[in-house]
DNA sequence: CTGTTAGCGCGTTCAT
DNA sequence: ATGAACGCGCTAACAG
């Protein structure tokens, strides 16, 4: 029996060059079976599998790592992890890597998206990762330069990213959907609740809503109300405070208010509830996600599916580093107008 | 200027070797300076820093790994990322794992809890991580048996998990606080939503709390009304449907229920505002964990607090690593009792 | 305090 | 189709 893979009394450290000795092969062959690469004839590959097999084998990632260098390991920098988006969107992207032996190592910043103990750099991915999602999240020049001097595949998911190919919705038509539903239902004084409250330095989103907006705002020749356009951070918690804020106005309120987010909306209607504000008879919410909270509260919305999302990202940046050709990646991904029981003609 | 480190026009592939002959040192005085390990000359220390940085060189993660056997690296074992306790615990874990200079990989089950395509093998986590943290999952024998062979630490969070110590609350206390607060308030007719709805293998929490409210009733004589004990799977989705199943019910209703989770909590409120069922008059709701909605729910629960988990949790085990002896643990994280507006005296 | 050297485990030519 | 040998970049003994 080979000396060197019994320890402590169970098989580990078992190297490649263990098996080769047991298959009477060298490594190098072993090396190219284990791979399926060609050179190799079936009945030497066969042998080399088995034996590898009944001696529990694993290449070890760090000298694989260091010798091809590839990691097999492909990195997501998140602003968030315990938010719908991200949460979901992780989901999906860990799914493809596992289903194609690939790891995923995570980088959250932990909510500090902005400030000096927003610490992501260039050295925590290198040599670390082949390829890198980035999250919904604004990156600054500097950091997009340093991502870039690296030279592995970037791809941006939620949102765009100057300089690198993305998976999202068209923000601008989904907050357009949302608006014209409000609007055909014969709204005329809407309110918006905005996500992005400060400066989202290079996350274009919150704006991107905003643009569909008063763009249907626009067309149908609607008044914007300033007051009743009111900043939150995509959170119910300021989904509440904001509502309240215009639920505190004097004067004559708005009959619908088309809120950001649906963490946003969904605060919105906690408060209107607290209030005895009856939705959708004396108000109208629609919000956009499709949340899951969403159907369980019968908020209308604009779904869209992080999760496929995800998905998709991870495909396709993994096809890049396979060098296939990236399939035709579509412009948008899809949304779409989910009515539930928030939304109603207004009663005035 | 150093031959091998300019390639493809920027700095890429230095390596430790270009650094040491850029310094005039050898490579072994630069790894200890780096490393900020003794036996090195103030001067020495400072010249080998300040070339290090000029040059942008940063160790390989793979060298580093083979050379050492360390990865710097701890694998996150999840059954789903995106639900409250697991995003939160992982953000805490996330921190604490970044600041010191550690990895975070993520193992997801994805929702494949149970069933063939749940595939979590020891080979995923060979020679990849330093140590393993297992987020409330009940592990297979089989698993653990794995796991064990592979000899890192191994720690669990928001669960029990035999064979390895783990953080977590009280959770027969903490159902036993939820139960207790509605009998001191005077209900008499106590439902439960429990989570867990099948056999959730190993984990051990919904059984827990079951425990604890099934003992609080006994301890106050109070009766258990199996119809009133319906089974949900900890979403709020599940909250809905075992609610409109003890709505639905002929014969006098409880007049307030416990549920498992705040998901499950919300998802009764839902389908208690949707019947008309005011709460808290005509019935009381209290859950556990304090989810990011019950602030803006208003809902009466015992809070926990999962980063803080994810925290502790990440802290001991890099001590281990660091072979300081471990902290003395607590035994429990701690919870606690907040009334908010979803319970109150019963009416009759 | 500093330098030399031998691996760590695997991929990869280059022979054969 | 297979094997021998070198190198990836770094850590860890050991020498000095």
């Amino acid at each position: 029996m080979a000396a060197s893979y019994l320890k402590k009394g169970v098989a580990m450290g078992v190297s490649i060059d263990d098996v080769a000795a047991q298959a009477h092969v060298s490594t190098a062959t072993v090396s190219r079976a284990l791979r399926g690469l060609p050179r190799v004839s079936e009945p030497t590959r066969a042998k080399v599998l088995a034996v590898a097999k009944s001696m529990g084998y694993v290449a070890s990632p760090s000298a694989r790592g260091l010798a091809s260098g590839r990691t097999r390991t492909v990195g997501v920098l998140v602003p968030y992890v315990d938010r719908w988006y991200f949460g979901h969107a992780i989901e999906g992207i860990d799914q493809v890597l596992r289903d194609n032996g690939y790891n995923l190592l995570l980088f959250s910043l932990g909510g500090y998206v902005h400030g000096t103990k927003r610490s992501f750099t260039e050295s925590m991915v290198r040599k670390q990762i082949d390829a890198l999602l980035v999250l919904s999240l604004g990156l600054s020049p500097e950091e997009l330069r340093q991502l870039h001097t690296t030279d592995i595949p970037l791809m941006s998911v939620g949102g765009p990213v100057e300089g690198c190919s993305g998976i999202y919705i068209d923000d601008v038509a989904a907050a357009s959907a949302a608006t014209e539903h409000l609007i055909a239902l014969g709204h005329r004084r809407i309110g918006y609740l905005r996500g992005g409250v400060q400066d989202e330095q290079n996350f274009k989103v919150p704006a991107l809503r905003t643009v569909g907006f008063e763009a249907s705002m626009a067309r149908a020749e609607l008044s914007l109300h300033p007051e009743w356009n009111v900043p939150g951070d995509f959170t119910v918690a300021e989904g509440v405070r904001a509502a309240a804020g215009i639920f505190d106005l004097a004067g004559p309120n708005p009959t619908a208010i088309f809120c950001g987010s649906d963490e946003m909306a969904l605060g919105l209607l906690f408060e209107a509830q607290r209030r005895g504000i009856r939705v959708p008879e004396e108000l109208s919410v629609v919000g956009i996600d499709d949340h899951d909270f969403s159907k369980a509260a019968g908020l209308t919305t604009i779904a869209q599916n992080p999760w496929e999302h995800g998905r998709a990202a991870a495909t396709i940046v993994l096809s890049e580093l396979d060098g296939k050709k990236e399939p035709q990646k579509k412009p948008y991904m899809p949304f779409e107008l989910v009515v539930r029981n928030t939304t109603a003609p207004p009663m005035s």
